[in-house]
RNA sequence: UCCUCGGUAGCUCAAUGGUAGAGCAAUCGGCUGUUAACCGAUGGGUUGGGGGUUCAAGUCCCUCCCGAGGAGCCA
């Protein structure tokens, strides 16, 4: 029975078998150093000439990077050791051999490593960033499951754009066009009428031709959505939801965050409250910055990094002017011309991770928002039912899973923060 | 879609318009505690494709392809 890795620590002095890939050798003649990665972790093996057989030694010189190996010795404690513990071995054995690997241990363009993402996954840096993913993932469920929240799954394939707004992927359904989700939260709220607090959590896609690091074309979205739940509440929920999960990523990925060579310093100041501006505040202090913006205009790049730049914390912008704001919003009581949606900016210029608001609940306002969009009246039918068979107020918003990765790990790259990402004209491997 | 930069050995990069190179990787040899090990030797090229200028083009011009970064859009 092979012992992981990661467990080596608990073994000191016992006989020891590992299985797993070969990372790395160095031989001297008669001693050689092998480091074997697992998938829980690497250790160095120690073999030596003398005390292992001819056939493990002949292994010994053929291995190459990558290949398949079982080792088999004593787990010691060493300081020598990376990770402090190495296996004195007394058998090695090559039960696959390597073709030469194409990621070597010298620096590569990351056109290279892009080409060879199904390889790239096995360095130290990749495995890390995909750990946070899934620890981000798990904290993300644990949350809401912990607050009694329904998971929702809403559909990939959808009739019709969701919002009217961006370019979608078009396929062909029996005949008909159909869309990938561009997201889940028209679905969502029809559930929110059954089941009060609910989310989803699924790939998203956008056709739009991004070529930057913060877009893909296929990401992954986490959208709550809750009855009775108004503007004030929604961002409670968002800061709430945001300080579980960097709680979590500092809690449980310490090892990866070090290898990343993250500043955990930044992300132990994500405590509540969060800085909170409406949008008419914000355009004033651009404008004061010396910014070329007038109310009305919607937040470009440079906008967005300045205005998160303020603060330690990411930073509320809400109340936007409706016109450059989704459809179903529902307008600021206390001026028609505002939309109760919010932005949660990420700081250190990982821009944008939460986009949200408080939802129309009027049928007519929200039968004329359609129209006013120029939008299929025929497709929203089953969206404006929830408006008539007992409306309520209601809010949600949505997470962009990568972008909140790439911001925990520090990383440049959305690219780095997916196993195997979409990205404009490219879809290999 | 637009703007900027780039494409030379498997990889990362050099090369005044004048003989295409280095480091790493690979192969072979040496070395009993290496930390991206080290030392010696060997092999490795349609300089992204096509066209043009020139006695001479990796280098200058045109064009196409591919890549990177940014803008717009958004998460």
């Amino acid at each position: 029975m092979a012992t992981p890795v990661r467990h080596l620590h608990q073994h000191d002095g016992e006989t020891v078998t590992v299985r797993g890939w070969l990372a790395n050798k160095r031989s001297s003649g008669k001693i050689a150093f092998l480091h074997v990665r697992d998938g829980s972790g690497t250790v160095q093996c120690v073999v030596s000439r003398a005390e292992v057989s001819d056939e493990a030694w002949e292994d010994v010189k053929r291995v190459t990077q990558e290949s398949t190996v079982r080792v088999t010795g004593i787990a010691r404690r060493d300081q020598r050791a990376p990770g402090g513990v190495e296996i004195h071995a007394t058998d090695f054995k090559v039960k696959a051999l390597s073709d030469d690997f194409p990621i070597t241990k010298k620096e590569h363009g990351t056109a290279f490593l892009m080409e060879h993402r199904h390889l790239w996954l096995r360095s130290s840096r990749q495995r890390a960033a995909l750990r946070v993913r899934s620890e981000v993932c798990q904290a993300i469920r644990d949350f809401f499951y912990e607050r009694e929240f329904t998971l929702i799954d809403s559909p990939i394939l959808t009739p019709t754009a969701c919002e009217g707004t961006s370019t979608l992927f078009q396929t062909d359904y029996f005949g008909t066009p159909a869309y990938l989700s561009q997201s889940g939260q028209l679905y969502l709220e029809p559930a929110a009428a059954a089941l009060g607090k609910v989310y989803c959590m699924g790939p998203t896609f956008r056709a739009e031709k991004s070529k930057t690091r913060r877009h893909l074309m296929e990401f992954w979205m986490v959208e709550p959505e809750v009855a009775f739940l108004e503007l004030d509440g929604l961002i409670q929920l968002a800061e709430e939801f945001v300080c579980y999960l960097v709680c979590r990523v500092l809690e449980r990925c310490r090892d990866e965050l070090a290898v990343l060579e993250r500043d955990v310093s930044r992300l132990e100041k994500i405590t509540p409250r969060f800085p909170h501006v409406t949008y008419g505040e914000a355009i004033e202090s651009l404008q004061g910055a010396g910014y070329d913006v007038r109310w009305g205009d919607d937040f470009g790049a440079e906008h967005e990094t300045f205005l998160a730049s303020q603060h330690d914390k990411p930073l509320f912008v809400s109340r936007f002017p409706a016109a450059i704001k989704a459809f179903y919003m529902q307008p600021d009581p206390q001026d028609e011309k505002l939309a109760l949606g919010i932005d949660l900016l990420a700081p250190e210029g990982y821009g944008e991770i939460i986009g949200g608001s408080q939802r129309i609940h009027d049928y007519e306002l929200l039968r004329r928002r359609i129209e006013e969009h120029q939008l299929p009246l025929e497709a929203f039918r089953w969206y404006l039912d929830i408006r008539r068979y007992g409306t309520f107020p209601h809010s949600g918003f949505g997470m962009g899973i990568e972008r909140f990765v790439c911001w925990m790990c520090g990383l440049s790259h959305l690219r780095e923060t997916i196993p195997y990402p979409r990205m404009l004209h490219k879809i290999y491997p």
